[in-house]
DNA sequence: CACTAAACGAGACGGTACGTCCCGTCTTGAA
DNA sequence: TTCAAGACGGGACGTACCGTCTCGTTTAGTG
């Protein structure tokens, strides 16, 4: 529909396939199927074959979630508030994405990694979001910004896909989770 | 050394192929040559075939890892000291292991997962034992130990692996680390 | 019930499994399950092992056929009339007996060059039977007794086992053939 | 040379094994590498697999080595002197062709039936041919055209391959095998 | 009547081949 | 030219047997 149809048609057919065969056991033969397309076409735009195909595909579905959750909390003020409704939109929308459940439930060891390499598009694009928010805030005396956005990049993650004890649908715990254990050491 | 030699022959190939290939990219057929056995053979010990075998393997490199882990640190007494030694010896250890660093650093998708699988059963041992430890300390009122421990235990996977900001080789770091991220908000 | 019990138990049990899986795609496994052996003792009684196992059953069911055969003819006195019936008693053996029917049907290539072989047991006795029958008759002058012998044990082979356009069960039509097509060169 | 090269190289290649390591014990994978093809291409190429593969190779080899047969005789004019030419110049390419050689000396039982199953298509075809040739002679009163081409068609199967007593590089006595044996009882 | 020696069942192992699936490349033919 | 359609060489998979070997256990035969 906008730039390239081909290349999307292709990544839409990868997460298709992805939710019927998982990420290993991807065929490029059903993908090109499912996008109406040959399967040289695939090489084509993806000259790097099937890894560069997948990591494409991950990497546009991540972008649309990250940028999704920033748009959906950006009517707020508060860096706190962010968080909280951050964690439950993001929770709430995984827990709704079938791709996502996917790969969470049958296959994480294909998903998750993706998002805590500690260099990854993901993480730098979080940090630097979340240093620009700490940049509005007072904080704590002898906090340095760089650490505090890092560790609220891991606390995110780490609360995202996993959610341990805590339930993120009630909004009183996850501001209580965020008071206590984001915002505690960090703002005054 | 115990039960079936040739099960651990066979794992202990994986570990050597993996090394070179990486884990995608295993073939079965290098790893029976490399330890020696028939391509069948394998199928006899992991009639799960391919991904049980290294289902297993990974499994069996994990427990060596934790149990040597818990084994470094069982001299210490205080539940800080031995966040902070545990941190550094694991960093340490991660760092000089030539599977695990292959592993992080060209398949990361392949690995950590499996860490972070939220009731792994690495996971559920890393808090039992946590608990156990918390058990022995004075909280500070209004923390729940289970609470704790998952907190404890997230925060701990979360720093192995991908260190962030933090030099885990230098003691003073990681000692104000464990402090003020670690244990600010459960010990008094 | 003779000498070597478990050897013939065995060979009785090729028998029923060629008939269920034919003479290819026949595996030694399903043999000792069915002789309720095991699998080594079938190297031990046939050290060639399968192809000698396969060449031991076949020469067995062989000589049971022929020797039934000659038996069933042994009352006649004139060689036509022993043609005759044997021909008869052939086709109507070969007709109800499971094995050949399935292997002459499925696998002909498996069975028929067996009795072919120019030199093969069978073949040798057969002639000599046939060359001990004509000695007893007066032949047409100038027939050599040993090519007789070669032509007839020919000529019953090929209408054995393939009947072409006679048909074998009606006895006029049989003495036709032998009389006309077996023995019309040989006898005065 | 002709439609699919492939194909036939396979088919080729065929031979070549064959000739090497017999018909049992012949290996798709020698096969392959011997026509510089992928095993897979075997498959896409002989749907049924190997037992298609060698059909339809031995197939091609007796459809060349009969059609030969057809053309060396087809400038004589009687059934006699076709029957005496086609037998001798039969048994001089089979005694000259190094795969009818192997499969006729050490695994006969693979070859022949094929040349005797009754309504093979080589037996249906050569019946078809003689019955022709049959129509342009007179016939002894009484004689079936049908049984008598049967009856040729068996008695030239049976003398090719297996040549009993008969000298056949002998023209004299094939002559006369043909004259008393075969042409007998058919020719006034 | 114990005691040894052979034959046996059971089954693991190294190996070979099968038939299948998929990858990445290349060719062909139609739009 | 771009693309779908598809054939091809290659490689790995999981399965099925083969022939060899080693276990205990039964079964005779012998002292």
């Amino acid at each position: 529909m906008t730039g390239s149809t081909v290349r999307d048609r292709i990544l839409d057919a990868v997460l298709v396939c992805v939710e019927r065969e998982g990420l290993n056991g991807l065929a490029l033969e059903h993908v090109a199927a499912t996008a109406a397309v040959g399967r040289a076409t695939i090489y084509r735009q993806f000259a790097g074959g099937r890894d560069e195909l997948i990591r494409e595909a991950v990497r546009r579905e991540l972008a649309t979630f990250w940028s999704g959750l920033a748009a959906a909390v950006s009517h707020l003020d508060g860096l706190e508030d962010r968080l909280v409704l951050g964690l439950m939109i993001a929770n709430e929308r995984i827990s709704h994405h079938r791709l996502l459940q996917k790969l969470l439930s049958s296959e994480p060891e294909e998903l998750l990694p993706t998002l805590f390499e500690s260099e990854s598009e993901v993480n730098v694009l979080l940090r630097r979001y979340l240093l620009e928010m700490l940049a509005r805030q007072p904080l704590r005396a002898g906090v340095d910004p760089d650490h505090a956005a890092d560790y609220l990049a891991r606390m995110l993650l780490l609360h995202i896909g996993s959610h341990g004890r805590w339930d993120l649908t009630d909004e009183a715990q996850v501001r209580r989770l965020v008071r206590t254990q984001f915002l505690a050491g960090i703002l005054p």
